[in-house]
DNA sequence: GCATGATCATGC
DNA sequence: GCATGATCATGC
């Protein structure tokens, strides 16, 4: 029966779901002026109050009527109905993208975890979500003006279900075992154990199990990659079917590391020769081929497959020679310099990028001129190579960007200009090293002199000059070591 | 043969 | 025309 006062019946999931879906198309402003009876004076007053997090707060006191509350029950507990407002973005290609991965419930470290996920916190908070997704316009500058776009009652299908099953249970694992101070969001696909807390001075509490070692407190959550998926299929309606998984089934007894991996190893032996000609694919030995011949052994179209943009897995076909060396290292997206001497390591891009991104290594070996298939992993970066010697690379290279770039000029035979850094080369670091990433090179130096299209490849340093832009690599023998053992066994 | 600055190729 | 992933070319 609808409750007058608050105009649903929390009890029935068909009521909270109608009076919900009026949301959508309506600002936050829009809803606190229908609801409450603040004078502007004190609507002004509410509006400064809020808070990251406060959007959905609002939502939760002033439109359904019950005080925000951090128990571990669903919000609707009758009916099992949790209500998550969330906000998405619109890239410049017109997609959704989540604005935040979805914090679900905190992981508890006071007491003993929960073996059985249908029996579990996180079970009561995942099996009906409401999602009320708000459209973060940065070129708004009053948060109330944001639009709720899309109200919908969400549950994973069931594929995903069974990932995030084994997700859950990783996590649990490591918990059990002592390791809460080691998770990372990039040990699992499409559930993740976050950081919660501002900072991890403040925020570091003795684990449960083992030796008690102080760990970062956690929630569990949707990863972002997860979010803007369901986001653009599941809720925009955009079609894909480019996914590996095609049944459920597949999945029960298996990993999705397990499935993958079995897939490939189908053609383990293989020439890139013999699988252009099975797959009708040009022998060429263009710079595309092993990465096609990839998606082709996983039967997607390309590389963007359904489970791979869930989990935020980037295929990586490595080529390795006789020598067992790699030519080049690996490429990561570029940056700019102003914005990484804002960064702290821990919230950085590049952090945030190898804590969220998997790598799927599918990896050649030479023979003469061909390349035999030997095998693939699915890897992220280690956590003490991410957490130390990585860290204490990226800070040297942003300490330089900082403070004390320097430049040599230099002029080759054909007359040809180009300009050394003083940044690290790659010989004397493990794991990065920062490189040129742009079309052409590109300087501006504060005595005037310039070269290239500044505007297009370079960006500015802290000094006013302008470099070619760069980006971050992996060492190619760093990643050597991470696959090595592919054929060593 | 490696290190490094620079550049290419493809998809959208 | 850009974002992204991948490779080239010179000097030592």
């Amino acid at each position: 029966m609808e409750d007058k006062n608050l105009g649903y019946n929390p009890n029935d999931i068909d009521s909270i779901y109608k009076y919900a879906v009026q949301l959508e198309n309506k600002t936050f402003l829009e809803v606190l002026k229908e609801k409450s009876h603040l004078n502007s004076d004190a609507l002004t007053a509410y509006a400064n109050k809020l808070r990251k997090g406060g959007l959905g707060n609002l939502l939760e006191e002033v439109y359904f009527g019950y005080k925000a509350n951090s128990v571990q029950d669903a919000d609707f507990a009758e009916v099992g109905v949790e209500l998550k407002a969330s906000p998405y973005e619109v890239t410049k290609k017109g997609e959704l993208r989540a604005g935040e991965r979805l914090v679900l419930t905190m992981i508890n470290y006071n007491g003993p975890v929960e073996d059985d996920f249908y029996h579990s916190h996180l079970w009561k908070k995942i099996r009906l979500i409401l999602l009320i997704y708000y459209w973060r316009n940065k070129q708004l500058n009053d948060n109330l003006l944001y639009k709720i776009g899309f109200v919908r009652l969400f549950t994973p299908p069931e594929a995903d279900l069974e990932i995030i099953k084994q997700d859950y249970d990783y996590i649990v694992t490591k918990i059990k075992a002592g390791l809460a101070h080691e998770l990372s969001e990039g040990d699992t696909m499409y559930l993740g154990a976050c950081t919660k807390g501002a900072t991890a001075e403040k925020s570091t509490v003795p684990q449960y199990y083992g030796d008690k070692i102080p760990a970062r407190k956690r929630a569990f959550s949707f990863k972002n990659s997860y979010m803007t998926y369901v986001l653009n299929h599941y809720i925009a309606g955009k079609n894909s079917d480019n996914s590996i998984i095609k049944d459920a089934i597949q999945i029960k007894e298996k990993t999705f590391e397990d499935v993958i991996q079995e897939i490939v190893s189908d053609y383990v032996g293989k020439t890139d020769k013999e699988l252009c000609e099975k797959f009708g694919r040009e022998y060429n030995n263009n710079k595309s081929q092993w990465h096609e011949l990839t998606c082709k052994i996983l039967g997607i179209r390309d590389e963007h497959a359904d489970e791979f943009v869930k989990a935020n897995i980037k295929v990586k076909a490595v080529r390795v020679e006789e020598n067992e060396k790699i030519v080049e290292s690996m490429s990561f997206p570029p940056f700019k310099f102003l914005d990484i001497i804002k960064e702290e390591y821990e919230d950085s891009t590049f952090h945030e990028y190898f804590e969220e991104t998997k790598l799927f290594f599918v990896v050649w070996k030479r023979e003469g001129d061909i390349y035999r298939l030997v095998g693939s992993k699915l890897w992220h970066m280690p956590y003490q190579d991410l957490e130390i010697t990585a860290r204490r690379e990226w800070e040297e290279y942003k300490r330089i960007i900082q403070y004390e770039i320097t430049f040599e000029k230099c002029i080759d035979s054909n007359g040809k200009v180009s300009f050394k850094n003083n940044l690290p080369n790659k010989s004397v670091t493990e794991i990065i090293h920062v490189r040129p990433h742009a079309q052409k090179a590109a300087y501006r130096f504060n005595n005037g002199e310039e070269y290239g299209n500044v505007e297009r490849d370079a960006n500015m340093l802290p000094n006013g000059e302008y470099m070619t832009t760069q980006s971050f690599w992996l060492n190619n023998k760093y990643v050597v070591l991470q696959i090595d053992d592919l054929w060593k066994k």
